[in-house]
DNA sequence: TCTGGGGTCCTAGGACCC
DNA sequence: TCTGGGGTCCTAGGACCC
């Protein structure tokens, strides 16, 4: 029996659910990004400025160049969220193999569904489009296919507000002009090796002997061929909501890139401080210290330490990656442009440590931190020296030292 | 005009055990 | 006493996604 598979794509979805909350918004060239006043770019644009040559991911710079009169809207995840979670209960209702692919997309298994009820699928399709438009106000693109890959190749087929239905005997002539970088899971980097080897369009990766492909890729070579002929045998796997998360973290691009050791130390800091507070709000614990940074030339490295213990204080973390730091990073031969640190094999907290001493001081610390910035906002009190550079003498310093460790209240 | 941020998954390779 | 080979687990790092 065909399946059949729905691929659910919300239209620009940052920016649609801007343009629903704030009408004056609508039908106008908006860009989501985050904080304009520092270095960002964007994160999901409107069709009215789509149309102008913006595209996700480019600079804020280049964006106003294109479109002088483009409205930046500050970016609002937790908003966001609440929509993608609508949605996703929205979708429930329809098939029980609901998979989350990411905040604005899902597959749908929806193949046993019509085996039992006579609408076709493309009513389904167009049900689906007009709740979530009643419900939220912004539109989708459903594709339809027979099989995951070629779903999610359909609905970026027609955008906005589409509807494409790909059948197998669509394939082949659909696969002889697609460029490889439209297929999911062929990035730059792929891509660019790919093409070396004279693989421009699908077509041509189903075409090149699988022999060929392993021996250049590995494993994945096996993978690669298949999806240059459209075949793709992954279920839908329904995605539970409350799965935990396998890792945290933030990474922070400085408004100037930077060799300076203290600054990179105190962005570290605060970096370590805002993921212990996730972890202790999610009640984990993480293993793992992940160091991220990109350099001025845009290379970059990950290095990672596992721990002999698990930890949610930001003051561990931070020793772990300045550690990381030390040993890959120095002596810097250029400039620092972006840090990131996360966590990751997390555990629930158990506190079964928490009788050690110090532990049990850090958590006292921690737990008073937490309720002050919750109540006034982060980073109301925060260790001094995760922002040393910028202080002025305007700030106030609160000289309690709890662990040789210097407070400073905004 | 000058390139963000938050994740997951996969693979290679080493350590360890039987 | 010395040691092959298979399997599993863990870690590190990169590629990829939106």
């Amino acid at each position: 029996m065909e399946r059949i598979i729905f691929h659910v794509d919300m239209n620009a979805f940052f920016a649609s659910v801007e343009q629903a909350f704030n009408p004056a918004l609508r039908n106008k060239p908006i860009a989501v990004c985050g904080n304009p006043e520092k270095r960002t770019v964007v994160a999901a644009c409107s069709y009215p400025a789509k149309a102008c040559g913006i595209q996700n991911g480019m600079s804020i710079g280049q964006a106003r160049w294109l479109c002088p009169d483009l409205i930046l809207v500050s970016g609002d995840p937790e908003k966001y969220m609440a929509i993608s979670q609508g949605i996703l209960t929205l979708l429930n209702q329809w098939s029980p193999q609901v998979e989350i692919f990411s905040i604005d997309e899902a597959f749908l298994d929806l193949t046993h569904v019509h085996h039992f009820c006579g609408d076709t699928p493309e009513d389904t399709a167009r049900q689906i489009k007009t709740q979530i438009h009643q419900r939220h106000q912004i539109t989708c693109s459903v594709g339809i296919g027979s099989n995951k890959l070629m779903a999610k190749l359909a609905s970026g087929l027609q955008k906005p507000d589409g509807l494409v239905r790909l059948r197998p005997t669509d394939l082949p002539g659909l696969l002889k002009q697609l460029p490889i970088q439209n297929l999911c899971g062929i990035g730059d980097k792929l891509q660019h090796h790919l093409n070396q080897l004279g693989i421009v369009t699908c077509n041509d990766l189903g075409n090149t002997p699988e022999n060929l492909l392993v021996e250049r890729f590995g494993v994945i070579g096996h993978h690669l061929k298949k999806m240059g002929q459209g075949i793709d045998e992954t279920e839908v796997a329904p995605s539970a909501t409350d799965a935990p998360a396998k890792s945290m973290g933030h990474c922070y691009t400085l408004a100037k890139d930077t060799s300076n050791r203290q600054a990179i130390a105190s962005t570290l800091l605060r970096l370590s401080e805002q993921v212990a507070r996730r972890l202790r709000n999610d009640g984990c614990l993480g293993r793992t210290i992940v160091l991220s940074i990109r350099y001025a030339d845009f290379s970059g490295l990950t290095r990672h330490r596992t721990t002999c213990y698990s930890t949610d204080n930001g003051l561990q973390i931070q020793r772990t990656a300045l550690r990381l730091f030390r040993k890959h990073c120095e002596p810097l031969t250029q400039r620092v442009r972006m840090i990131g640190v996360s966590v990751s094999n997390l555990t629930r907290d158990e506190r079964q440590s928490s009788f050690l001493k110090e532990e049990c001081c850090l958590e006292q610390i921690d737990c008073c931190l937490d309720q002050i910035n919750d109540r006034y906002g982060e980073f109301t009190v925060t260790r001094a020296n995760a922002i040393a550079p910028l202080v002025t003498k305007s700030h106030g310093f609160l000289h309690a030292k709890p662990n040789q460790q210097r407070w400073l209240l905004r």
